[in-house]
DNA sequence: CGAACTTGACACGAATCGTATCAGACTCTA
DNA sequence: TAGAGTCTGATACGATTCGTGTCAAGTTCG
């Protein structure tokens, strides 16, 4: 088996005594993380195999292969074709996360979220780069698209 | 029985020759449609009670009652309490239907997405207020975030 | 008045989602 | 090189969601 099912809705935070087996990598690929103390909220580096990636985020791997299926994350891959997740990707994961566990969206929603993010972002940048002479403006445009993304109930800036 | 059951995927071509039954309404409260020629493209104007309105957009009037628990759309009612479908309403629950049906977005999703197009309205209103007096960038900001609708694969301007 | 309609509540089939399981192939360490 | 452990794709399962259908009771309006 590989892990207690993680229950539907929110339960994000961690049961304070118990943390991961931290079972030693026998692939070597994924540098050890630097010695969790807490867990929850260590900003890791490096790149991880799917199974290691599963462990850290609490989801199942077929999960993960699904997301890639889908198109939702793109992880690196090893020479041998294993899958390799960045910290970039596992914070990908904990977004879809949210937009499906918190938000309830499906994952044609969390298709059309992202994709609403990486346009926002994206037009967001160019505007700022046309009016790039005029810095009121230019003040005026960061305001109020960070305010657009705020309004989206996102947990952060992605 | 209401209607023949909608294919679950495009089937937004009326056919030709076919036309609604145009059953006249017996409680005079929806105002007769213009005699419509092209049902499929005509501007209506007036209200129309759920069975009407649901002809109209050939979806079931369940349908339309869920979307109205659920906060999707919020249409007028009578003295009476009856439901009153504007064409504001109509053009929402095909918008709706669009996003569920084209792009596969659960409820959840549409919620979302229309408070993203509305979030994503107001703010463009707000920017656009806020340069008034630099119309250089008032049309940066135009142009871009006209950009940033169409981006969202969207029928129409909502 | 009374026929036709709307209302809310409940139920059903199909589809989706996360998870579980399987055999086979691969990787990496000893 | 041998072998344990892992990954891979494919498939299947239970729970949930969604649109639709059905029902009795109440209301509306000609």
């Amino acid at each position: 088996m590989y892990q207690q099912p993680r229950p539907r809705v929110e339960n994000r935070a961690r049961t304070p005594g118990q943390t991961h087996p931290t079972r030693p990598d026998t692939t070597g690929l994924a540098p050890a993380q630097p010695a969790a103390e807490d867990e929850a909220v260590i900003e890791m580096q490096g790149v991880y195999i799917i199974s290691v990636a599963a462990r850290i985020l609490e989801m199942h791997p077929q999960t993960l292969r699904k997301y890639e299926r889908l198109g939702l994350i793109s992880p690196g891959r090893t020479i041998g074709m294993l899958r390799l997740y960045s910290a970039e990707d596992i914070k990908k994961v904990r977004l879809i996360r949210y937009l499906s566990d918190e938000l309830g969206l499906n994952l044609a929603g969390v298709e059309f979220a992202l994709a609403a993010f990486d346009n926002m972002s994206a037009i967001k940048q160019r505007m700022s780069s046309r009016l790039d002479g005029i810095p009121t403006a230019q003040q005026v445009v960061q305001e109020e698209m960070d305010l657009l993304f705020e309004s989206l109930s996102l947990p952060v800036g992605r």
